[in-house]
This record gives C-alpha cells, sequence and structure tokens, in this order.
DNA sequence: TTGCCGTTGTAACGCTGTTAGCTAGCTTGC
DNA sequence: GCAAGCTAGCTAACAGCGTTACAACGGCAA
C-alpha cells in the first residue's frame, strides 16, 4: 500500500516539476520573445537547474514540443468554441477567420507552432486536432455537393496554406502597410472559388447540409 | 593619374572580397543548410579571417541580407522571363505558379528569403522588384474591370500571401501528403474568387461588379 | 621618412545548448 | 539495520556560436 502511494507522490513531483519548468518557459517567451529565449535564462527564472530540465525534457526542442503541444490545444479549443451554424461554408469560414485571429493576436505562439525549428530529426507536434477540425467541416462541404474542386483535402490544404500565410506574412512584416480586411476579403476570395454558388441551398434549406 | 588606378584597383579588391566571401556563402548556405551554417565555417572554407568579413558586411545578417538581395534579384529575373499573354488573369496565374516553383525549387534561398530573422532591427531586404511585378499584373486586371474584391492591392497581398504560405508549408512539413494538384488548384481557386466572370468582360468590359 | 588609412590576422569575451560526474534522499532486499 | 539501487538535483565544464579589441602589414600622401 506505501507502494502505491509513493509512486504517486513521486508522479505528482514529477508534474509538479514539469509544470514549474513549462510555465517558466511560456512566461519567458512571451516576455522575451522567441529569439531571445535560452536555457541560461531559463534557469535563473524557473529555480531549476539545467539537467533537471534536460532530465525531464530532454531537449531544447523536447521542451518546446511540450510547450507547443499545449498550445495546439489552446487553439484547438478555441476552434471549437466557434459557432456552429447550418450552413457549412460559414463554418469553414468562422473556422478560418478564427484560425488567423488567433495567430494576430498571439504571435509568439504562432511562431512557436508553426516555425519548424533547427533540427529537422524529430517529428514535429503535429496540431493535428485543429487542422481536423477545418478538414471535417471541409468534408461536410463536400458532402452537401457544394465543392468545386476535385477533394475535400485539396480544399483544405489551401485554406489553412491561406490562414498561415495570412498569419505568417503580417506577424513578420507588422510594418507593412497591410490591407484592413485581408483577412475576411482573401478567405472570402478562396471560398467563392472552392464553393459552388449557394443557390441550390438556398432554395430549399431544409436538406441536409 | 596614379591616384584614380589606385582607387579603381583598391574598389576592384574591395569587390573581389565581397564576391569571394559571398560566393564561399553560399556555397555553404546550399551544402550545410541554413541551420548548421555558422561564421566560423565561412571563415573556414572562404580563407579570410572572422574580422574581415565583418569589415565587409558589418554584421551575419548584413552579409545574409547582401546574398538575399542577390537572390530577390534572381526571382525576379525568373517572373519577367514568365511569358505574358493578353489575357492579364493567365498572366497573374503563371506569376504565381513560378513564384511557387521557384519556392519548391530552391527552399534554402527561399527559407532566407522570406523568413524574417532574429533581430528585427533593419529593415527586411525588399524583394519589391517581384511583389511589384505582381502588383502591376494585378492592377492591370483592376483596370480591366474584372476584379471583384474593392482594391487590386488586398487582391495582391491575398495572393502573394497565398503563394507564401503555398511554399512555406511544404518546405516545413515535406513528408506531409500534399496534395498533388495543390499549386495549381489553390491558385485558380482564389483567382475564381478575386476575378469576376470572364463573360462579363467579354461582353462589355466598361461594367463595375 | 613619417604618418595615415584600409585590410587582414590573432586572441579573446560573453553567450549558447549540452553533458559528465557528483551528491542527497528515498525504497527495496537481505 | 544496512548496503544496493534508483531518481532528482547540482556544480562545473565542453564545444561552438557571433562578435570585437588590438596589433600588424600594406600602399599612398606629405
Amino acid at each position: 500500500m506505501s507502494t502505491e502511494t509513493h509512486e504517486q507522490r513521486r508522479e505528482a513531483q514529477r508534474d509538479l516539476a514539469r509544470r514549474t519548468i513549462l510555465d517558466a518557459t511560456e512566461e519567458l517567451l512571451l516576455e522575451a520573445g522567441y529569439d531571445d529565449f535560452s536555457i541560461r535564462r531559463l534557469v535563473e527564472r524557473c529555480g531549476y537547474a539545467a539537467p533537471s530540465i534536460y532530465h525531464y525534457f530532454g531537449d531544447k526542442d523536447g521542451l518546446l514540443d511540450a510547450l507547443i503541444e499545449e498550445r495546439f490545444a489552446k487553439l484547438a479549443a478555441q476552434l471549437k468554441r466557434v459557432p456552429r451554424g447550418a450552413d457549412p461554408v460559414a463554418n469553414i469560414r468562422g473556422l478560418a477567420v478564427a484560425f488567423v485571429r488567433f495567430g494576430l493576436k498571439n504571435p509568439t505562439h504562432f511562431r512557436l507552432l508553426f516555425t519548424p525549428r533547427a533540427g529537422d530529426t524529430k517529428p514535429p507536434p503535429s496540431g493535428e486536432e485543429s487542422r481536423k477540425l477545418i478538414e471535417e467541416t471541409l468534408v461536410a462541404l463536400w458532402d452537401a455537393g457544394r465543392l468545386r474542386t476535385g477533394d475535400p483535402q485539396t480544399a483544405g490544404q489551401a485554406l489553412s496554406l491561406l490562414c498561415q500565410g495570412l498569419v505568417w506574412g503580417r506577424i513578420s512584416r507588422p510594418d507593412f502597410d497591410w490591407s484592413k480586411t485581408l483577412t475576411e476579403d482573401s478567405i472570402d476570395a478562396l471560398l467563392r472559388g472552392l464553393v459552388a454558388p449557394d443557390e441550390a441551398a438556398k432554395r430549399s434549406a431544409g436538406e441536409t447540409v
């Protein structure tokens, strides 16, 4: 019986240490920016020595990956909170706009999430959840027979790459004179090009959408 | 008279040194990749000591900027070589596809050109020329009254950010199962959404949509 | 010749990610 | 109770990075 509580306590301590380090990582990251983040600074702040960090996360990349995983979850949660109606086009538009908003609002996180880091060795953290959310909605569009391109996958990739470009460009050049309505306009334009005219849906709105 | 030839000779040597360093930089960059490039390695290869490099380029960023400027010129030259016909839509499509092709073919250069580096201090090297080329063509579209969005600038930004996204996503995740027709399909879709149906243009080009 | 300026090299500074090797404490087997 | 083993943590160091203080060499002007 003491064995079990011991293991539990040990695991709890493990989790505590990981949490402490991760929180300090995020704090420092947001405070100093992606490029001025360093293990040494993290060490100064988090109360643990460098080898402990390497003990828990193996690597600087491992540490950042752990944080990224959490942040992707937050992004997915934010996307899930987007209200979904009957019109799949409006749904996908809402998701795309929310995605871009998220990126523009949290540039450091976005950069962390979508910049491939130096060593390409390990598989990059997925962010599958949010990607799947978008894809599902597109499949719904496809099922409604309103997709113009061959397959929903291509459409999904086009849309998500446009969104990434929308965020990326504006993050990397905040000073540039970007159009105020760029996000909405470009997403709308792409959707117009991807989606067949909705008149069929307008006439009989009660159908399976 | 000796003054002039002296100055000329001096300048020639300057240029020679710069060329030598820049060539070695590019060579090493392509060979080792962006992340494994370092001044020390460059020093080993190019025959000059570190302070000389700093003497000529001031900075690691300055060195890379100099290279970037040249590469942007190459990209612009490549875009200029794209055949241009009477149809502005086909022209803009050709430019966009050529841009993406360039990016996919020269990932290291692309990364260098379009990744903002650590210190955001200095203004990033422009690449104005190639951007203007695209914008001009879009203005031609606008003049033909076939643009759906409010202004050609927004359209141009949307298109160029889509193209950047197209390259960027595939560079950063070469293993992902990208659609084979992604480039053409997504560019076509965006253009479909941006451009008014050409029938109106065929019948009477003067209308506003 | 003397002095200046531009070009180059040596050697170092301060920073980075990372790790070898040690200590302290807890748990298990005898 | 005591030695063995495991884990978590630290100190101190290594190799590499961008960068620069400083010295030395060269050709030109006075």
